[in-house]
RNA sequence: GCCGGUGUAGCUCAGGGGUAGAGCGCAUCCUUGGUAAGGAUGAGGUCAUGAGUUCAAUUCCCAUCACCGGCUCCA
């Protein structure tokens, strides 16, 4: 007999060799239905530990914690969706004989299959075959069985059936631990665990086609990715389609159009934005923000021009690593000088500093820039605002004693906070990249450098209490660095803020300030860009508010709308007014009724609307509307602009 | 750069070998209104670009460009 303990605490006795399919059976038939799979934890396991995810049918033998996962539990979806990545993979071989497999995951949101079509090409056209089959396949019933193989039988029977990718992957594991796992016709190699039986997967649906190179190498064979999801309910997949619909509908390249902040134009050239007045006038106020923040902390702005001599990147060890891979460069017609576009503004910065000698005294150095930078990216990755080819960072570099790097760090993460306050980004994630400590010669600088740096880092999170995730290996090649990352409607995720140490530049600038000893020093250097760009940034903020800015942001604050023409006099009069008193207005003087001007401008996203009529004509008032929340009251119109004063000042000074 | 898809009016999209359509938007007129769609009339398109097949191409084929979903990349 073992003891089983339960997620509440209760220890009851089994059979050795009891799986968890029995355990819930005896639990309630009910709940045996509902089960996917099982998680068992041994009490050898650290207390950190949430144990391992097994098939519903292995025999438990040992004593051990317990846990009956369901479809709530995240764990239990991966097992579904990896399961269904196999019922899809059967499904493939049956209408498409001679396809040959690589690798099929669970993903966040469903699954895919890496495979080699044999030739053929897969388009959107085969999805519904694909999922018919399955749907066919799954209500078959088929079990999951799981078998122990020896390497030679595994690479045997792969050789037969003529799939090099699982051989491949075989010739990399130990013998001992491979196992098979067949669902009806389709056999594969692969670690599991997988559901009990394909009868629970209800709702199936394909959702798009990539390519996706064999092991993610570009070098190597180009399989066609195929990506599904699947559901124990119909309903479900019905509510995780219109999510979807829901979410497409937050795409900030929807909303940007739509609000006419940014546009692309084929001639300008691909991943070249344009800002339209109303985007400039969101960027400008993101950018006097910071700006006011940045002067309180002591930096100092700087202007640099968009080339810069080819020296310069050679010296900055830029050219070398990227001049092949990047916008290529500018010659003069007669002297033969080469310029590049600059890619980043830090070498011009150093030559800032250089420009004057610098003392102890003088440190720290903060240079801040809103400086474009113009970066060569492939065709294929270019996407929205969130990345392009020319764009501008809300640069900084700080010029500081190797002393004073933990104190600066802890300075610019008050500065990212107080952004990300401002514009109440909460769920954001904070990464450390460290270097990967197996492969130190792909780090420029010395050993005892980065780990200062590193424990810099580490130390300046905990006392801020931020709460972080590391990744070893992540690092650039001149530092590590801590980067703030936000996802996008889709549950994409993006780097924003950087904050990054360099020990590099200052190296090879020969950056020098005279210390206390009168001797010469070299500074660290510390990039940093709390919304890493413009660009990046409004596309994230788009999606997060779905174009519903906070009210200091918005390009258009107040919509005035007079109730006929009769009072567009006055309603200019008020545009007058507000312009003057930097209340940002529009004016609909369309021949209209009121109730549709009222419709219209709800949909623009316009916070404030402004109804005036006769009343409010005699009288000198505004009645108001907030967007969303119906009629508010009357004020006088002057008043109402010190409402609004007073609301923007509330959302921002006290950060 | 690679794989798959898309490109028709300002926007969203339908259509299809015989030189184009809807809704919304826009303009003009009627109406002059009170808190989420009043009515009528009208203007807008080299059907992404370039070659090819054809008596005839916006439609079919090819290439290019841009965009969309991924892969690889991201100083």
């Amino acid at each position: 007999m073992i003891n089983i303990t339960f997620p509440d605490g209760s220890v009851r006795q089994y059979e050795a060799g009891v799986t968890g399919y029995e355990i819930a059976m005896g639990i309630s038939p009910r709940l045996a239905e509902q089960v996917l799979a099982v998680q068992v934890k041994y009490p050898t396991e650290p207390e950190t530990s949430r144990g391992t995810t097994i098939d519903l049918t292995r025999p438990i033998t040992e004593d051990c914690a317990v846990r009956l996962l369901k479809w709530e539990d995240d764990e239990a979806k991966k097992v579904f969706w990896h399961s269904s990545s196999h019922l899809m993979a059967e499904a493939l071989e049956a209408l498409f004989p001679g396809v040959k497999f690589g690798i099929g995951p669970a993903i966040e949101n469903g699954f895919y299959y890496d495979v080699d079509m044999n030739g053929r090409t897969l388009t959107d056209a085969d999805f519904k075959a694909i999922e018919n089959k399955m749907l066919e396949l799954a209500r078959q019933k088929q079990d999951f069985q799981r078998i122990e193989v020896s390497k030679a039988d595994a690479m045997k029977y792969f050789t037969e059936k003529g799939d090099p990718y699982k051989q491949e992957l075989i010739s990399e594991l130990e013998d001992g631990t491979i196992t098979y796992y067949t669902n009806g016709q389709f056999t594969d190699l692969c670690r599991g665990p997988h559901l009990k039986n394909t009868e629970v997967i209800k709702a199936v649906k394909v959702l798009s086609l990539a390519g996706a190179y064999w092991r993610g190498d570009e070098k190597r064979q180009q399989l066609t990715r195929i990506y599904g999801i699947t559901f124990p309910k119909a309903s479900m997949l019905t509510e995780y389609l219109q999510v979807l619909e829901e979410a497409k509908k937050r795409d900030h390249r929807k909303i940007g159009k739509d609000m006419e902040l940014f546009t692309f134009s084929q001639r300008v050239g691909a991943g070249l934005p344009l800002w339209l007045p109303r985007g400039a006038a969101l960027r400008n106020t993101l950018q006097a923000f910071l700006s006011k923040k940045q002067a309180e902390y002591g930096y100092l702005p700087v202007v640099t021009p968009h080339i810069g001599g080819k020296e310069l990147y050679v010296t900055s060890g830029h050219y070398a690593k990227y001049g092949k891979d990047s916008f290529q460069p500018i010659h003069t017609p007669q002297e033969g000088e080469e310029y590049l576009l600059k890619p980043m503004n830090c070498p011009h910065h150093c030559e800032i500093y250089r420009s004057a000698p610098r003392s102890y005294r003088d440190l720290p150095l903060r240079f801040a820039e809103f400086g474009t930078v113009y970066r060569y990216e492939q065709s294929g990755e270019l996407h929205g605002l969130t990345r392009v080819r020319s764009f501008t960072q809300d640069d900084a570099h700080i010029f500081c004693r190797p002393d004073q790097v933990k104190d600066e760090f802890i300075r610019v993460m008050e500065i990212i906070q107080i952004i990300f306050g401002a514009l109440k980004f909460d769920n954001f994630e904070a990464q450390i990249s460290l270097r990967d400590p197996n492969d130190k010669e792909k780090y420029i600088g010395s050993d005892e450098v980065w780990e200062q740096a590193e424990r810099a880092i580490i130390e300046a999170c905990e006392e801020k209490g931020l709460k972080t995730t590391t990744e070893l290996g992540e690092a650039a090649f001149y530092g590590p660095k801590l980067d703030f990352m936000v996802k996008d409607a889709l549950g994409r995720r993006w780097q924003l803020g950087t904050i990054q140490v360099d020990y590099n530049l200052p190296e090879r600038f020969q950056l020098e300030y005279v210390g206390e000893d009168n001797q010469k020093h070299r500074p660290v250097m510390i990039h940093r860009a709390p919304f890493g760009s413009m660009e990046r940034f409004v596309a994230v903020l788009i999606e997060h508010t779905a174009g519903h800015f906070p009210l200091w942001l918005c390009p258009d604050q107040v919509a005035i709308l007079p109730v006929s023409e009769k009072y567009n006099e006055y309603a200019k009069k008020l545009l007058r007014y507000y312009d003057e008193n930097g209340v940002p207005a529009v004016i609909d003087e369309r021949n209209e009724k009121i109730g549709r001007k009222i419709r219209d401008n709800e949909l623009k996203r316009i916070p404030y609307m402004l109804i005036v009529g006769e009343k409010e004509q005699t009288d000198g008032t505004v009645s108001f509307r907030r967007q969303g929340g119906g009629e508010q009251g009357v004020l006088k119109f002057e008043d109402f602009a010190n409402k609004i004063h007073e609301e923007v000042r509330n959302m921002t000074e006290k950060y």
